[in-house]
This record gives C-alpha cells, structure tokens and sequence, in this order.
DNA sequence: AAAGATTGAGCGGTCAATCTTA
DNA sequence: TAAGATTGACCGCTCAATCTTT
C-alpha cells in the first residue's frame, strides 16, 4: 500500500483545503482529497498492526485470521473462508495457517460433512492470545482514532467509507 | 513516531461465540466502525491498482514513483525522497527504479551539489507514460468516489481521515 | 467440471551490511 | 558520525499446477 505525497516547491499544486478548484484542475482537487483519506488510512494501520506486533508477537496477517475464529464457531471455520478474509490467496494462505498451527495457536480439523474442506480451530492457547491481540487493537483503535475524532464523526466517517466499498448491503 | 500504549478498561470483551450483530460492547462498534473504513479503502485502492496496472502496465509502487516525478522539478528527485513519499526501503526503492531506468522511463543523474544523492529524472517516455497513467488514476477516482459521494461528503470525508495522519498541518 | 487445500516457483519487498560522501 | 545508495540474504505473498472430493 503506497502512500501518494507531493511535496513540491511548485505553484498551482498545493491545496489549500477550503479552496475549491482556484488555480487547481477539479482532478487535483480529487486526487489530494483521496491522498489525504490514503494518508489517515495507512497512518493508523501502520501503528495498529506495529502495537499488535510489539505486544503479542502477531503479524498482521495471523491476527486476522484468528480474529475471524474467535468470532467462528466452535468447531471451526473453513480455511477458505478465512482466506476470504483476510483477502490472501488459497495458497497463501494455507502457509499461514501452517504458522499458526506450529505456534499452536489453531488444530486443523477435517470437515465432518465434506471432506475437502479442512476447519481451523482455536487451541486454547489461540484463543487466549487472539483475546490478547484484539484488546490491543481494540485499545489502539480507541487511541487512534477516537482521541482524534468524536465517535459521531466516527460514525460518519465510516458510513461514507463504506458507501465506497461497492456492497448494497452495509451490515458488515 | 512513538506509541505510547494504553491499557483497555476491560480485557475481555470477547464475543459471544454464534450471532453477530449484537454488539453489546463499545469497542465492538469502534472495531466494526474501522472495518467499514478498512473495507470501502481497501475495495477503491485495489480497483484503482488494477485498473491502472491494466491500462498502463504499471504497478502500483512504479506508478506512484512516477507521479512523484511529474510534481518534481526538472533536475530530478533524489532517490530516498521518492523512497520516503512511496514509504518503501531505500533498498526495496533502489530496486524499483532500476526497474525504472530499465523500462526507459526514467534516468538517474548524480547530483551535482551533493554527491551522496543520485536523482532520478523522467525520460520523455516516462513523462509521457506517467501523465497517461495519472489520468487513469484520476478518472478511476472520479468514477470509484465521485459516484458514489458528493464532492462536499468527500471534502469532509478527507478532512476527518487526515486528522488521524498525526499531522498538525492539515494542508499535504 | 468445479471447489478446497497443498506445493513449488517466482517476485517483490524488508533488513542488515557495505561503500561512498558530507 | 551520519546520510544516501546499493547489494545480498531472507521472507511472505501470488500464481499455476496438482490432488482429492463433490
């Protein structure tokens, strides 16, 4: 994820926020604006996923995914479906898995009722540290984002986001 | 850059293992919030790439190099500031504009003031291909977000998202 | 056929070491 | 000492091929 940022000396290309299109083209304005949400997305990422790194060892990648089986059910969830995800590959992700799985932290278990699948399921090892991990996100969530914005401009923030995603459905 | 680190009042806050959507506690709608972030970003990020990798054969990390170009003088732009504004290595950027000069869009010229620092300067083509893929970038922009929100739910929606960059200066 | 999981090859990045210049 | 650029070792991901099951 790359982060677009112009520093120029030159003129015509600096915003001035609050100042519709005066000497830029509207496609300048467009592009700053969206430089700017790019710069707060990757900002707090960056930090949330450095903390939970620092505090329970987990990349980004294995935190996700069990984050997804802490909220699964108790006999597992498909390692596709958790691929899906964390947006990784069917391949890359089997790699994952078999990380988290020499930690310790998941048990894979082949599917009772189709025997291609094979569940993944917290130990409890994996469900104590994913508890961990997502109090530290949690916690460095609130500190990012909401010492900055109210949790109303929060709730804006987000519904605008979401209209973005391309779903009809906002529920998730 | 540092993070100081709060503790979360409350631990657990596990979820209750089977329904979703009955989000009981207050950091589970601060989570969810930041999904719905995530998710709209992430869905206009990667079809933005794609498109312009589609059209103009650039990567994203190659694209954004080149953009930083076009805004930069004519005499070119060190290479760890172009490092710094894509947010890569100086190793991992060095390898990309040798891909860069390879491709012939773009020349490195050692400064001439300071004799650390080689810069890298666009070759005719490479301003050519640049401006074509920044207007892909930007049309993809205008059609990802601009179709989807007004001009003005975007100015505030930038406005909110680059209060989380930790910037004072809102302006870049 | 089609879908899930795994494997190996390849690529693109980080990291640490090195060289040069300031 | 410190900063910029480069290099090589390493790592994690994607991709395509393969196997099994539906």
């Amino acid at each position: 994820m790359t982060t677009p940022v112009s520093r120029s000396p030159q003129p015509g290309a600096a915003a001035a926020p609050g100042e519709p299109g005066l000497d830029c083209s509207f496609d300048d304005e467009l592009v700053a604006a969206w430089k700017r949400v790019a710069r707060g997305y990757t900002h707090v990422t960056q930090l949330l996923t450095e903390q939970v790194e620092r505090e329970t060892g987990l990349p980004a990648a294995c935190f996700f995914a069990l984050v997804g089986l802490l909220r699964g059910g108790d006999q597992g969830v498909p390692l596709s479906a958790l691929a899906r995800q964390v947006a990784f590959s069917s391949g890359g992700f089997t790699k994952v898995a078999d990380r988290l799985e020499q930690g310790g932290l998941i048990e894979r278990r082949p599917s009772a009722c189709d025997r291609r699948v094979t569940n993944a399921a917290l130990t409890p090892a994996g469900r104590e540290q994913a508890e961990r991990a997502f109090a530290v996100y949690s916690a460095g969530l609130r500190e990012l984002v909401l010492q900055r914005l109210t949790i109303n401009e929060l709730r804006v923030l987000a519904d605008h986001m979401s209209r973005l995603s391309g779903d009809t459905v906002p529920g998730n």
